[in-house]
RNA sequence: UGGGGAGUCGCCAAGCUGGUUAAGGCAGCGGAUUUUGAUUCCGCCAUACGAGGGUUCGAAUCCUUCCUCCCCAGCCA
């Protein structure tokens, strides 16, 4: 509950929680995570998600993931379908069953009878432009409708009409009665409700008038218990309406106290990383990657088979806090929480992945052994796996230099290495592209005398016989693009090359690897089996040396 | 331009009911341990809180003026 910097330390959405549970205000603490199913979820999800199933569930309360399908022409069961995935994989039992926006719209349609009959809404019949013009400026107040003042009969009737489809799309549109002069322009008598012939994923043809975004979430906020409805900064200005709604309602009786509370809080920016959906798009349709899942894409499905983990994105928000300042946080951030939860989690292999060989020339022709390896050297509760050795090793290529720069100090003529958890041995040169040396059969880490070796060199190899070829994909950021913020031209700032598949050759053990397990290859980074049996790098190890 | 927000160390972010030397994390720097040049560990890292006034014995915290940035004029969410 004191780590700094997270949701669990001291944030001012904790405060209003704590306060309202202790003035009584709320019973139980209930969040809901409310996407439109019109895209994937991407990085910048997971804050919100995290944040409302995290505080829900440290307040004993809990958190709904509602869909916010209220606009049928942008929304597809296929993103609906993805987003609970995603949902699931991030918060795992914590997510109940999804629950619908369009679940509600009988209820939403007699409210909005209600608020006709008590002259809180009317039928507009202006067009779009006519509402636009006579809504005014920041500097300059609106101008009623022509229609503000019919009778609630009337309205009552129109909206009718407008329900059972006499009316063409446009016609009409059902408007919350407010203040056209209010300096806060959300207060113009903002629109409740549109006629939209359109096939709705879920209620298929039943309705033709579909409820705003405005008017709909105060609603399923308050039908579902809400206590705390978390948004982004930009629906600050809607707030004055979510209460007016909530307000009438309740007074009503169509809706029951205590009513939902709207908090803002500031989205998450990353540097770098494009998130805009319309580019994302074009990359999928466009086959610049594989679907919405490739690696590559900076979706949660895309983040998941690249090997990011829910802990590490957990870290990851709790690092970056909550506040109300519009923050950019850098990329190298997420990638860091993620090498710290691998770090733990993740069992040490060895791999070559850009391979040369080792032979050494003085070990018995045909011999093998088979060292006992630790799967993690700090916790040897993880146990030992059974590595073979042999004369002739693969090392990696960037372990030998004929010529060693200045700081180097792994394999060249005359300096000695340990093989790592195997023997030292002494680099004679490199003779048709082969490298050769002696070992000191008294090295073999573990024995008596091995320690009597110093060598400030350690590399990893594997052997050559014993090898598993796999591929092994090495990405970039294809995402990545040339300023935060910026995704104007952003395919001229992907990198072509983002995708790197090298056959690496693998120590045995890792034939057993399921789907989704992580492991470190020594200093080549942390990796995730993929499943087509290759492995994708997460992340890379801090190295120093470069 | 009207309204709504935000400005604390390179990046985040506590503190903001005024009171010892302004939390913490990330990054960075220095050092120790280390059979991953990783990890881990220890140390260093804002006389300064957007700027200027003012109130006060005392202000990042109160008042005031100003500056900068973000959001709002969809029958999108």
């Amino acid at each position: 509950m004191n780590k700094p910097g997270s949701p669990s330390a001291s944030n001012f959405i904790r405060q209003i929680i704590e306060a309202d549970l202790a003035s009584g205000k709320y019973k139980q603490v209930v969040t809901r995570f409310p996407p439109e199913p019109n895209g994937y979820l991407h990085l910048g999800h997971a804050k919100s998600i995290l944040l409302n199933f995290g505080l829900a569930g440290d307040f004993g309360g809990r958190c709904n993931l509602r869909f916010d399908d209220t606009n049928p022409e942008k929304e597809e069961q296929e993103y609906v379908d993805s987003i609970v995935d995603s949902v699931r994989w991030l918060v795992g039992g914590a997510a109940r069953e999804p629950l619908h926006a369009s679940d509600y719209f009988d209820f939403m349609y007699q409210a909005a009878e209600y608020l006709v009959a008590s002259g809180d809404a009317y039928v507009d019949s202006q067009s779009a432009d006519e509402m636009r013009h006579r809504r005014g400026s920041f500097s300059e107040p609106g101008v009623d409708s022509p229609h503000r003042n019919r009778s609630p009969e009337e309205n009552l009737r129109l909206l009718h009409e407008m329900r059972d489809g006499k009316h063409a799309d446009g016609a009409h549109v059902l408007r919350a009665k407010i203040d056209m002069r209010s300096p806060n322009i959300n207060m113009r008598d903002p629109v409740l409700y549109r006629i939209k012939r359109a096939e709705h994923h879920r209620t298929g043809g039943k309705w033709c008038i579909y409820p705003m975004y405005t008017y709909a979430h105060p609603i399923e906020d308050a039908l579902e218990g809400v206590s705390h409805s978390l948004c982004t900064l930009e629906f600050e200005d809607q707030r004055p309406f979510y209460d007016w709604l909530l307000e009438r309602l309740a007074h009503g009786g169509l809706l029951a106290r205590p009513l939902p509370k709207q908090i803002e809080f500031a989205r998450l920016n990353v540097t770098y990383v494009l998130l805009s959906k319309r580019n994302l798009i074009q990359l999928v349709n466009e086959k610049h990657v594989e679907g919405w899942d490739d690696p590559r894409m900076p979706t949660l499905a895309g983040a998941r088979r690249r090997g990011y983990t829910p802990e590490g994105f957990k870290r990851f928000v709790d690092k970056i806090g909550v506040a109300k300042e519009n923050s950019w946080i850098p990329y190298e951030e997420l990638e860091a929480s993620m090498r710290e939860e691998l770090n733990e989690r993740a069992p040490r292999r060895m791999a070559v992945l850009d391979p040369i060989k080792l032979v050494i020339d003085n070990y018995p022709a045909g011999k093998e052994e088979h060292l006992q390896l630790p799967n993690h050297p700090q916790k040897p509760e993880w146990g030992k796996r059974d590595a073979p050795f042999s004369g002739e090793l693969w090392i990696e290529r960037e372990d030998y230099q004929e010529k060693p720069e200045k700081g180097y100090f792994r394999l060249y003529p005359g300096n000695e290495v340990r093989l790592r958890f195997g023997y030292v041995v002494k680099c004679t040169g490199m003779k048709d592209g082969v490298v050769h040396c002696t070992y000191h059969p008294d090295s073999r880490s573990g024995t008596p005398g091995a320690d009597q070796y110093k060598v400030k060199g350690n590399i990893h190899w594997v052997s050559a016989r014993h090898a598993q070829a796999a591929n092994v994909r090495l990405y970039e950021r294809l995402f990545k693009v040339s300023e935060p913020g910026v995704e104007h031209d952003f395919l001229q700032d992907l990198n072509p090359d983002s995708m790197k598949v090298v056959k690496a050759r693998l120590e045995p053990s890792l034939g057993d690897a399921r789907p989704e397990q992580h492991f470190q290859f020594e200093r080549h980074g942390y990796f995730i089996r993929d499943r087509d049996g290759g492995f994708n790098r997460t992340v890379t190890l801090r190295d120093s040396w470069k």
